[in-house]
DNA sequence: GGATGTGAACGACTTCACAGCG
DNA sequence: CGCTGTGAAGTCGTTCACATCC
């Protein structure tokens, strides 16, 4: 689903978290959230993972390498939890990103609230298609990919979206690279790869359709048993 | 990401193909298919991983899943190996869904070409805003969510696809799976749940943002060294 | 020689069991 | 007593090494 592009040498022991762990830091981060405007302010591992269909045994283990932030006993402080597990995660501060491919899914990331309630900003778009270049999206000129290495770097975006086609993916994220993007949110059905120090998530849709017709279908053939 | 609903007791054995591989075997499917255009009739394991990331070794261990299709000193064929991975996959047949939510994002959705490509095609379309429905978007009538137990089963759709708000995606699946859909498709902000016998994928938008976010984060750390 | 298939070693992740603290 | 933190055990997935076959 993601990685970070080329095979890694180095088994990278000092990485406290395990991927999975990350994922699921952001389950209890939302969860952690909405006990918070429910106004709970001590939780337990079990509460935690409850609803998110972890046990109590794995939501402590995740915690505990952000540190020591359990009280035996007692449970956990919300506040502090979600403030721990923001820094961890490197949401405690605002990302940036060039959205590159303004067709229906672009114009959907554009307009959707959960990006900027989570500090994400998108900041400059851009498109080959002649027809949208110039238009205004959200307050934003749709300028030509073709100029992105112009534009880009005196905007500074940090992270790139690329919501092109599959053959466009990997090209255009060499230029956003070399733009000097850090992070890429590839949801083209390909895989996009990048050099060290670049990061890369794909989404990936058509995939994940194929996870579920699978899930769906082995369902389908336990039934007769 | 994705899950089964509850938690499983018995711990599957039967099941040949883990998590992973099932991934796995979609993005070598997409590529076999590339190659396939090209004129390509028999590949390597390591051709076929070579330009996804994965190693050769991992290639076989994944394809010898699906039975001896390959051939020592030669490699594989690939319009053999196509038809094997859509046939485990599931996605030798036609998939139908029903859509739930037509803001930016279904609407996206709606027009996304790769559904059906893939032979997954939305049958029935619903939503709870009054402006929304009776509108025709895609040749569909937007129905009121309401309604969902009347008008979709004479339709019969096996997936449903959920592109509402959080705070009501649990209600919709439950409404979903009573009209008898096998198999949903979240992009809500929340981890769904289903009985057995009904397969989720939690597609979570925010949380790959957030992974992304990590990556970043620490690599940009790393870098300190 | 060139490539597959696969047991065995290895490593990563999860669950168990329980010590320890409030 | 309730709940955390964590070594140990167990499970799962990946990589290695090599026997095997065209």
């Amino acid at each position: 689903m993601s990685n970070h592009g080329e095979p890694r040498k180095r088994p990278e022991t000092d990485l406290r978290l395990s991927r999975a762990s990350v994922g699921r830091l952001s389950l209890y981060l939302r969860r952690l959230e909405e006990l918070h405007a429910e106004g709970v302010g001590k939780v337990s591992s079990g509460l935690v993972g409850e609803a998110l269909g972890v046990t109590d045994t794995q939501v402590r283990k995740d915690l505990a390498s952000l540190g020591r932030l359990g009280h035996p006993g007692i449970g956990y402080d919300v506040s502090d939890l979600i403030a721990a597990i923001r820094s961890t995660l490197g949401i405690d501060r605002e990302w940036s990103a060039a959205l590159v491919g303004v067709g229906n899914l672009g114009r959907a990331l554009l307009r959707y609230q959960g990006l900027a309630a989570r500090n994400f900003r998108i900041v400059a778009l851009f498109d080959t298609d002649p027809a949208k270049v110039g238009q205004v999206a959200e307050g934003l000129v749709v300028h030509p990919t073709s100029q992105l290495g112009e534009v880009l770097p005196p905007v500074g975006a940090n992270l790139g979206i690329l919501t092109v086609p599959a053959s466009a993916a990997q090209n255009v994220a060499d230029e956003l690279i070399a733009a000097g993007v850090k992070g890429l949110l590839n949801f083209a059905p390909s895989v996009v790869r990048a050099p060290a120090g670049v990061s890369v998530v794909n989404v990936d849709l058509t995939m994940q359709l194929e996870q579920l017709a699978f899930l769906v279908h082995m369902a389908a053939s336990e039934r007769l048993d």
